[in-house]
DNA sequence: TTAGGGTTAG
């Protein structure tokens, strides 16, 4: 004892009561650093307790944790009263427990101890941590019926808790209710939760409002109100309110710096971001981790992975927040080595464990192109979330394996996750590559199952998936219904529009862009020249090609130069094109050379078609493109032997062309046919109706096309492979299957040929069927007889 | 004894 009273200086005091309030003064500050075990020594020590002795030691039980021992010390308590029920109970609430705790309250009420505003406070705290709503509610009909709802205390325990379950209109019912008892407290309450419900607007104004009515915000205030900035990108308000900060003398918090930092990078300001972080008297984790997502988002990956070594270097406790936004600047650079030493870091520090530490190391492996350690690192992965899911979907996607990404989709809901945005953006590009149109559907009704309103991104997918599916009016439909359109909107449907033959509504439609103000970037331009090249608008498309640089200062990359080569090619200019190949100001690509020799194949140009086919053979040695065109180009005009020189040297480097597939998708069920393919169920009745197919539109006209027979064999066999050529055959089995007056949709994963594009010609006629053919490299609308193309592909 | 706060991957 006598250690104690020399401490704090109390021997001076004279009376009993003096030396206890004395006591129970040290016991707390015991309790307050942690020393749990030391104060309860004290505690058994000293000669004299009271209530207040009692009650401190049993909060310190439990803010500690310690439960057990805090009801073991209240049920020895000699004098209880309401003060120490509400002192158990706090620690019951501190620690989560919500069953017991309500179990006390309703325990003290049978006692005769009516809960008041601190046990009350304590229990609406555990409600708004645990986004317990209904008991937050249950607490509000009490006080409601005891009439502490005119408590500010408890009011704005309410408020918390209906803001921190996103129920901010009952918050703001609440917070309205009160007008003369708020405090700053219930102010902040009210601004941090306009900030989490996503108001961002509410906030600033409820923030404006505070300082009206004369109260101060302080270090709890300011982070909510600067999440509301940085979450609308609002500068000039979060400048004000930087002001407010450093005239309140509140810039040397953590709490705020690091809201702060996230403000600035959030606004677009990294170097006002880099100056509170150069003012920081401590080494705070969450505002390192808020500078280095600041710098991958303005893409500065360096700077992030620089300040990553320097907390490494400093010994600094790395947090799980850590190594996702590191590992996000390691894949923005594609730094495997980097990324391999991370990971390393990530498993001696036990956070592989982690579900958000490990989702950003499966997006940097996916990233890196390393979708082995991805799906490693997705199997051991014990809560998967959607963002797992997610990094795989995409990481598939972008490595080209759309199947694989559709089908990781189909399984993640059989998992019972709920898709959000992302994942519905990602699943209906891979869709629209695939052009599976009832499962992007399928995709579209989960999303709006799982209640979430559309978005940009996700409208934006939406136009593209119709647009590849070939159904542009769904396209222009759902573009239509779009409140907010940026660039990409108008290039998805510009870039649809080309592809499906309806070049002159792409520019049109490019020219209301315009004049809606959004302005063209890159892929705006490959849409418009694809769409001149394909309708022959050759001097428009030179236009375009001209405009892109001198207006819109845009660099023309390979794709438009090899566009420009098609567009020049396919109007015989090959002259022309072979000149601009030889402009160009960036060394000619394998899509720019493969462009070219489609040109010469076109017009027969063998020459050129030879030295095309030999620079891209030695750009792409494994393309099979290349040997394939230049081999169909001696076939089609006899040089049989050539075309076989051709063929062998591919089988001798081993390059395998991919065989042309075709495939339709029925009730959920994609069917897919080679050429000559009799491995389906109902091959027989598909070749029945093919073979009955060939007559009818034989009777109309129809003759087998023989330049496009490419082997040198005999004239039947020849009519005999062309005959079953995969499209050929999903149109017959389309056929079969759909109702009268459906339309035939038909992918193909190379160009359709000639031949078929001219049977299906007939068969729509016959028919009287719209048939929809995608190929490789666009869509065929046939109707009448008549093909969107023009012949023309 | 007592209310309110910052970083978050796809």
């Amino acid at each position: 004892m006598s250690k104690f009273i020399s401490r704090r200086g109390y021997r001076n005091f004279s009376s009993g009561k003096d030396l206890l309030f004395g006591a129970n003064n040290y016991l707390m500050d015991l309790l307050k650093s942690g020393r749990v075990d030391d104060a309860r020594k004290m505690f058994d020590e000293m000669p004299q307790r009271d209530e207040v002795t009692w009650n401190t030691m049993i909060a310190g039980y439990g803010s500690s944790g310690r439960l057990v021992d805090a009801r073991k010390l209240f049920d020895e308590t000699p004098k209880r009263s309401a003060i120490s029920w509400s002192s158990l109970i706090s620690g019951y609430c501190k620690m989560g427990c919500e069953i017991e705790s309500f179990k006390l309250i309703y325990e003290m009420q049978l006692e005769g101890y009516r809960p008041r505003h601190f046990a009350l406070g304590s229990v609406l705290r555990m409600c708004s941590v645990k986004g317990l709503i209904s008991r937050g509610k249950q607490i509000h009909g009490y006080a409601v019926k005891t009439r502490f709802d005119a408590d500010v205390f408890v009011v704005t325990g309410l408020i918390d808790v209906y803001a921190k379950c996103l129920c901010i209109v009952e918050a703001e019912h609440l917070f309205e209710s009160m007008p003369s008892g708020r405090n700053h407290v219930t102010w902040t309450a009210m601004i941090n939760g306009y900030s989490l419900n996503g108001d961002a607007d509410g906030a600033r104004q409820c923030f404006k409002g505070m300082r009206g009515e004369g109260s101060e915000a302080n270090q709890y205030t300011f982070p909510g109100v600067l999440v509301a900035c940085a979450a609308v990108s609002d500068l000039r308000f979060g400048l004000q309110v930087h002001c407010c900060v450093v005239r309140g003398g509140f810039d040397a918090n953590v709490f705020v710096q690091s809201a702060l930092i996230d403000m600035y990078t959030k606004c677009g300001n990294l170097n006002s971001a880099w100056r509170v972080m150069e003012l920081m008297e401590v080494d705070d984790v969450i505002s390192c981790n808020a500078m280095i997502v600041g710098c991958v988002r303005h893409s500065c990956p360096d700077q992030a992975l620089a300040l990553f070594r320097m907390m490494h270097g400093k010994s600094m406790e790395l947090d799980e927040f850590t190594y996702p936004s590191v590992l996000n600047s390691v894949a923005l650079m594609k730094d495997v080595t980097t990324g391999k030493n991370i990971h390393s870091l990530v498993i001696k520090s036990g956070y592989e464990g982690y579900t958000l530490v490990s989702n950003a190391l499966i997006d940097m492996y996916a990233k890196q192109n390393d979708m082995d350690s991805a799906f490693r690192l997705f199997d051991f992965l014990v809560e998967k979330d959607v963002i797992s899911w997610t990094s795989l979907i995409t990481g598939s996607a972008h490595n080209g394996f759309y199947e694989a990404s559709v089908k990781l989709f189909c399984e993640m809901r059989r998992n019972g996750i709920d898709s959000d945005r992302v994942v519905a953006s990602t699943v209906l590009s891979s869709c629209a590559e695939l052009a599976l149109l009832d499962l992007g559907q399928q995709a579209q009704a989960s999303f709006v199952k799982s209640g979430l309103d559309r978005s940009l991104s996700v409208d934006n997918s939406l136009v593209s998936f119709y647009a590849h599916c070939g159904c542009l009016e769904d396209a222009k439909m759902v573009f239509d219904s779009m409140k907010t359109r940026n660039v990409v909107s108008w290039t998805a449907l510009i870039v649809g529009y080309a592809q499906n033959g309806e070049g002159i509504k792409s520019l049109v439609l490019y020219d209301e862009m315009i004049a809606s103000g959004v302005k063209p970037d890159f892929i705006t331009f490959i849409g418009l020249l694809f769409a001149c090249s394909h309708a022959g608008l050759t001097e428009r498309g030179q236009c375009y090609f001209e405009s892109m640089v001198k207006d819109h200062g845009i660099r023309p990359c390979h794709d438009h130069y090899a566009c420009m080569i098609d567009l020049l090619g396919r109007s015989g200019k090959i002259e022309e094109a072979e000149k601009l190949l030889s402009e160009m100001d960036v060394e000619p690509d394998a899509t720019v050379w493969k462009s070219m020799l489609s040109a010469c194949r076109k017009h027969g140009n063998i020459d050129l078609a030879k030295r095309a086919a030999a620079t891209l053979i030695e750009l792409e040695p494994q393309d099979p493109v290349a040997y394939v065109l230049l081999a169909n180009m001696y076939s089609a005009v006899g040089k049989w032997e050539d075309a076989a020189s051709i063929r062998s040297l591919m089988k001798s480097r081993g390059v395998v062309k991919e065989p042309g597939r075709s495939w339709v998708e029925m009730n959920s069920r994609v069917h897919s046919f080679t050429s000559e393919d009799r491995s389906h169920t109902e091959a027989e009745a598909i070749y029945m109706k093919l073979d009955e197919m060939l007559r009818s539109i034989k009777a109309a006209g129809y003759v087998p096309d023989m330049n496009f027979a490419l082997h040198d064999i005999n004239e039947e066999s020849k009519v005999h492979g062309l005959a079953y050529h995969s499209e050929k055959l999903a149109v017959a089995f389309s056929l079969l299957k759909l109702s009268d007056g459906v339309p035939v949709r038909v992918y193909k994963n190379v160009r359709v040929c000639g031949d078929c594009h001219t049977a299906m010609k007939f068969i729509s006629q016959v028919y009287q069927r719209h048939i929809i053919l995608r190929d490789s490299n666009r869509f065929h609308h046939f109707k009448g007889g008549m093909c969107s193309c023009n012949d023309y592909w």
